[in-house]
DNA sequence: CTGTTAGCGCATTCAC
DNA sequence: GTGAATGCGCTAACAG
């Protein structure tokens, strides 16, 4: 960091609190209280400091700070990664929440790994963060130990299961992936394909897929009877494990696919094959993301509210900074979008049969 | 935040460095420059130092650390928004190498105001962030004043001009937004219309915009004869002044949006307006986003690298903090991919005539 | 090579 | 109500 621009000017030196004392014609001790709203100061010396503060351009030094107060008022978010919009959007809405009580956050990225989470959340520790907003309940053991021993605070999102957090801010995964098993049954399907994100190590992906399972299976539908591919987030994935699905024997007449980017390129698929989405095959997504609403046909898809969740983890993480409560549940609701991806069977055995 | 578990556990005293010496029987000195990586230890004490803050699981505590030396390893990023991929991504990249430096990133919005971003970027410098990476060339005096004066580097993205900054990590929005003019003219196009960004505050969109009207004039092609309109990055905006646009008289022939947003939304527009693309009229969009793949026709459209300016902007920051180096520009290159959204204007002129 | 000493800037006890 | 003194945990001078 260069001090001294090309024009010659020396930095000036820092004004620390004493700088601001001297100016107000006072002690530190009470400059501090003045700026820290302590209630038990001298209408006119208050006056002062701050006057003298201002004018002096104050800037209070959060290591020191941080140092005595034991209070950083930092927040550490460690999330799979910032090139989906579900994540991105969610630190948004954390960010400008926490924001405005002060608060900065630290933002870090696993990308779906459990290790690296617990690589950044040791590190997140050591910056004196007094939260952690984590993705999911699912997380290696020691990434929570250590949190725990460092009294940070544990906010997880995209669940609705504490778990061993302090706070939990999200939706049913299961439940939502059954209310899409059910849509399609009484849209008339019988014959099912999955294409899921990677399940290991991704407890959304899990829930998704088993609500989604447990569903069929209690309409009669056998597990061996539907062919679930994995595969991370990629269009290219959702195209490939379309192509896949498609080649099977009975043909699934619908598709559910465990993000909308998956959801697109089995689209993307379909339209290249020739396979009329939804008259052969219906698709459905997860996220709402935008590109829901630009594929042709448009997607049918479970809308989460990835904002809200971030704006939701910030209120929960203030409540527990508050004192009295230690657990906190906010369950934020999902719905079903139908768009034109989906369709009954009908149309598809009429389709079938003539061959 | 609860230090003691609903078990009764009160929690252990977080293990400090005199801990790790004492466990090592040293002083706090030689442990400290043990885990400093300092040169002048001998092997045997090293070892014995470096295992019992292992066992002990010793967090440094940032704080005091930056208090002391200071240095606070804190890079502040300012960007307009989380909801735009192309920023999330920069992030992205950013935090990734700076992680690999032991930098961590304290990240904040400022929805294109260039007022919350002064404020933004004045919370930063409390924070003791040792750099700031913000987008674009153009922002509040105050801002880079501030930041200047408390010995702050200032890393500018998505430009190729140093400015007032320290660092510069982008590209030529005037001569990209030039290209596609020429790529246009090229395709025989003499009738243009531009939805462009919200240039107020926003050089990246201005020059965007400049770049492409000078290209049209050298061309021979009057500024008033081009319709341009500003708005917001919204599907919804690219839609409407794609509506607009398509009700001038004559009717542009080749739209150029200032972003892949806009240019689908008015695609979008085309499509259910029974306006053929590029039949009718040519789309050009911006950014390179993965919806330019999704929407049909595929979007032809200037490809930014996002994700790798983030990485160059953390060299470039960590170069600045290396000492010699002063100022930096690093222009990184951007390429027109052509999809399917545009075509030689024969084909529109065909289409017209027999009206 | 290693230990001792002295603060970094601030919030907070204590006296007054 | 206010000021003087203490140390938060750590690193960087010094001695040894």
């Amino acid at each position: 960091m260069s001090r001294v621009r090309t024009n010659g000017t020396v930095e000036p030196r820092v004004v620390k609190l004493k700088d601001v004392a001297l100016r107000a014609g006072c002690s530190v001790a009470t400059a501090s209280r003045v700026l820290n709203g302590h209630p038990t100061v001298g209408a006119m010396e208050k006056e002062r400091v701050l006057a003298a503060a201002d004018q002096l351009g104050y800037v209070p030094n959060n290591s020191a700070r941080a140092l005595r107060s034991q209070s950083t008022s930092l927040v550490g978010v460690v999330i799979p990664t910032l090139d989906h919009a579900i994540y991105a959007k969610m630190v948004g809405g954390l960010q400008e929440r926490l924001a405005q009580s002060g608060k900065a956050v630290i933002i870090s990225t696993s990308d779906y790994d459990l290790d690296r989470e617990r690589m950044q959340a040791r590190l997140l520790v050591g910056r004196g963060v007094e939260s952690v907003v984590l993705v999911g309940i699912e997380h290696h053991p020691e990434t929570l130990d250590a949190l725990r021993r460092a009294g940070v605070s544990q906010i997880f999102t995209y669940t609705n299961e504490l778990g061993d957090g302090d706070a939990a801010v999200g939706f049913d995964n299961r439940l939502a992936g059954a209310s899409v098993a059910r849509f399609l049954l009484d849209q008339g399907h019988i014959r099912f394909g999955m294409v899921a994100g990677v399940t290991r190590g991704n407890d959304r992906a899990t829930q998704r897929r088993d609500g989604f399972l447990a569903a069929l299976d209690e309409a009669g539908i056998a597990r061996r009877d539907i062919v679930v591919i994995e595969a991370p987030y990629r269009i290219e994935n959702g195209r490939a494990a379309m192509q896949s699905l498609m080649q099977t024997h009975p043909r699934p007449t619908a598709v559910f696919c465990g993000s909308d980017i998956l959801a697109v390129g089995a689209i993307k698929y379909c339209d290249g094959a020739g396979i009329a989405v939804p008259g052969e095959v219906s698709v459905v997504g997860f996220d709402n993301l935008e590109v829901a609403e630009l594929v042709t046909p448009e997607l049918t898809t479970v809308d989460v509210p990835a904002r809200e969740m971030g704006e939701a983890a910030a209120v929960a993480l203030l409540r527990l900074g508050g004192g009295k409560e230690t657990f906190i549940v906010t369950e934020l609701p999902t719905r079903l979008i139908v768009r034109g991806s989906t369709g009954p069977v009908a149309i598809a055995s009429a389709r079938l049969r003539p061959a």
